[in-house]
Formats: C-alpha cells, sequence, structure tokens
DNA sequence: GGCGTCTTTGACAGAACCCTGACGCCCGGG
DNA sequence: CCCGGGCGTCAGGGTTCTGTCAAAGACGCC
C-alpha cells in the first residue's frame, strides 16, 4: 500500500486530503508543521510527500532541503503563492511537482499519481532488480529474499539494512549512512544497532554467519555487500 | 550534456523553446509532429520530452503511450487545454508533469530540472572514479584497492592517507599537508606516523615495497603518488 | 488485557587498530 | 673517521571497535 504524508496547517484541506486519499487505498500521515513532517518522513518513510509550503513554524522551502538531505522521496508541493519565483525555487531546492491552490481534487491525485509512479523501481529497464550471490538471492522489487529454494523472513528493518547495502553493491557503505537512511537523518552514532542487524542477516543469510563472504566488515568505516 | 527532445507544431513556440534551452547549453532536438517525435525518440534517446499535446497527426496521448511502451523518459506536456480531465489523462497515460499555455520560461525550464535530476541514477550519483596503475587500482566512491584481482584490506588511517595521495596524483604533498588532512588541523610535525603509514601501504601495494615505485619520498618535503 | 514479534539497550570478550619507542640504514658535513 | 638528521622497519601495549548474547521495552493483533 502506497504511504502519503500529508503536511499542511489548514485543517480543511488536511481533511480534504485525507478522506480523498483513504478513499483510494492510500495509507495517510499528516503533519501540521515543518518540524513534524521532518519526524514524520524519517520515522514512517512515506512513499511521497504532499506539502504545503506555507507553514507556521520553518520555510517550505526549508523542509524539502530538510528532505533532500537523505532521501529521494517525491514531494508534490502545495502553495497559494502562484509567482513564478516561489515555484522556482521550491522545484529546484528538489521538489517534484508544484501545484497552485485552489487545487482540483482530480488533478492533484493524477500528479500523485505520477510522482509515485515514476519513483517505483527501475521497472522495464535493464537494471537488475534481482541480486544473486552463490548462497541466496534478493529481489529488490518483490521485496523477498530466497535461499536454498526457500524464502527467508526479514523483519521491516532487516529489510531496510539490507536494501541499502545491496543498492550500493561493491561499495562501501559508511556507519554514518547506514544509520540515515535506515534509521532516519538523527542518527549516526548508534553503532550498535549496525552490530545487532547485521548479525541478524548474516545468521539469516551467510552459509557461514561466522565467516561471512557477502557481508563484509571495514573495520572504523563501515560495511560492504559483495555477492 | 543533457539532450531535450522539444515536440511542438507552432514555430514561434518551438523557437522560444529551442533559444532557451541552448543557452542554458541543453543539447535540443525538435519534432513538428508524433511521427517524427516517436522516430527521434527512439534515435537520439533524449534525457527529457517536452511535448505538445495539439499536434498534427495524432493524439498528443498517443504519443505517450507510443513512448511509455518502451522508455521511462521523463515526459513534461505542454498545453492549451486547461480541462481537468486532459491533464488527467495525459498524467495516467505516463506523462511526468503538465503545464499549461501560457506558461512561465522560468517555470518550465524549473520543472524540466526537476524531471531530468529524478531520472539520474540513484544510489548518491558519485561516479566511480578509478584510478589504476601497473600494479593495484583504487576505486575512491566504492573505498576499494585491488591488487592481482585480490581486494587489498586498508585501515581507516590507511585509506584516508592513500586517498590525500591519490586525489594529489603526480603533484608533491608536503608532510605537515598529510597530517593535517589524515589526522587533524592541530597535527603537523609527528613525521614518524607518515614513515610508518607509508610503510604499511607500500607493503600492501607495492610490487617491491623496498623500492616503491608509486609512492615516491621527497626527502625532507613530502610525498609523491605517481601512477 | 495477554501474547508474540520486533526493536532498543547494556554488558563483555575478543579482535583490530593506532600510537609509540627503539633500532638500523643512508648520506652529507664536520 | 665520526656524527647527526632524515628515513624505513619492527613489535609491544593501550585504546577503540566489533560480534554476541540476553533482557527489557515498544508495538500491533487477537
Amino acid at each position: 500500500m502506497t504511504r502519503v504524508l500529508v503536511v499542511d496547517d489548514e485543517p480543511q484541506i488536511t481533511r480534504a486530503l485525507v478522506i480523498n486519499l483513504k478513499a483510494r487505498k492510500y495509507e495517510v500521515d499528516t503533519a501540521p508543521d515543518g518540524a513534524t513532517a521532518l519526524q514524520l518522513a524519517a520515522a514512517r518513510h512515506p512513499d511521497v510527500i504532499v506539502l504545503d509550503l506555507g507553514l507556521p513554524d520553518m520555510d517550505g522551502v526549508e523542509v524539502i532541503r530538510g528532505l533532500r538531505g537523505w532521501t529521494r522521496v517525491p514531494i508534490l508541493v502545495l502553495s497559494a503563492r502562484h509567482s513564478s519565483d516561489e515555484k522556482v525555487e521550491a522545484l529546484d531546492a528538489g521538489a517534484d511537482d508544484y501545484v497552485t491552490k485552489p487545487f482540483g481534487m482530480d488533478e492533484l491525485l493524477a500528479r500523485l499519481r505520477a510522482a509515485v509512479r515514476r519513483a517505483e523501481p527501475t521497472g522495464g529497464g535493464e537494471d537488475d532488480v534481482i541480486v544473486t550471490t552463490e548462497d541466496f538471492t534478493v529481489d529488490l522489487a518483490a521485496k523477498k529474499v530466497n535461499r536454498a529454494g526457500r524464502d527467508v523472513r526479514l523483519t521491516p528493518t532487516e529489510w531496510h539494512f539490507l536494501e541499502v547495502l545491496v543498492r550500493n553493491a561493491g561499495r562501501l557503505v559508511s556507519q554514518k549512512q547506514l544509520l540515515r537512511e535506515v534509521w532516519g537523518p538523527s542518527y549516526g552514532t548508534e553503532t550498535n544497532y549496525l552490530r545487532v542487524y547485521m548479525a541478524q542477516l548474516r545468521r539469516k543469510l551467510e552459509a557461514d554467519p561466522s565467516h561471512p563472504r557477502h557481508f563484509v566488515t571495514e573495520p572504523g568505516m563501515g560495511y560492504r555487500f559483495e555477492r
């Protein structure tokens, strides 16, 4: 199910959006200000964010920048301002689309669909959505891991952790980067999380967990997934 | 350079777009109708398409469908129609954005930048910078060193040390500069650190560590990396 | 409210790493 | 010839980092 984060301080707009989105089987979170928005974005990992630029606590563009520091989630900006400069500023800060109020609900939903659609994993392309090693297979699209013919059960955090590593196959991923991507931008020093979850992944996926072949530790720097 | 395909049958609009795009260092192709557009898209593989819906030979939505059959290239629709239905139809057919005429050039260009930006490859986007010598290769992005087909393990300090030298390939790096960059700004005289770590790097990377070819000592001055 | 799953913490042993001091070599100058 | 400075090498010990385990908290579901 697609998860949407609606950020707006006007209750009637928020309510209208929530009703329409829920009717179309979206999962919806709402935030009345920028701080809550950033926090919820990190905690809930929405698939798309609808962001009103006129927030009580901070400039909407700052919210965009705060998000773009660590995620590429589609951002659909909503604003009462029609000025070209405002649009350009928001778009260049990292917004994906800009809709002026008052807006047509049908159009907004269509733009939302478009934003979600193009953020989906590279479909027909030659990108390998499935990563194979000698010991197991990771299907990034289906969110499935297979080992010796059996599907392996991963918890949400385990999967997220694995995904970051696999998407950077061969590259070193720093501890800070892992923490930020999996737990959110306010994390960066809780390396014990990494140790615990790395151990879980190795236990579930490595042929010999005590001598990992695919999940390599680079002491003091981070971890690396090798196929 | 980013390649744009402009599809429009009105010469004055096409011309205005071409001028503005070329001024911003885009490479531009133009097509006056749908058939030409589909053909050029296949032949030239543009990074983004600006598509007017009102074409003489076929319905604009058909062009979108024709493109989406084989490519995910961003499509920015341009149209005189303001109706919500039209927008929804185009967006759901696979368009990425919808701008109504008359449009502001600044806004259009900003939307174009947004469309191109999000189509960029994921994963931070940093290109793999690989430095090669006869004896080993250094991948600065993946933080990987390969020698004779095997990955060489470097400690954090060793890697940092190597990185500074490699980024200044061919240039002399003074002792003070090395110490400051690797150990921090309060260091500058602890040349024994350098001797120790230089020895480690040579032992791990040089074919003949006692007669280094790539890590050259400039007595009294500093070190130099030569490929 | 009870239960199972998942996440977060804390503690600890073992491993990896970094600093340090000692020593020998080379070379130019006294 | 002797001496001193700069450099390369080596190994020990303190420090940090990692793997592992267990248990407490948080959460959702029935």
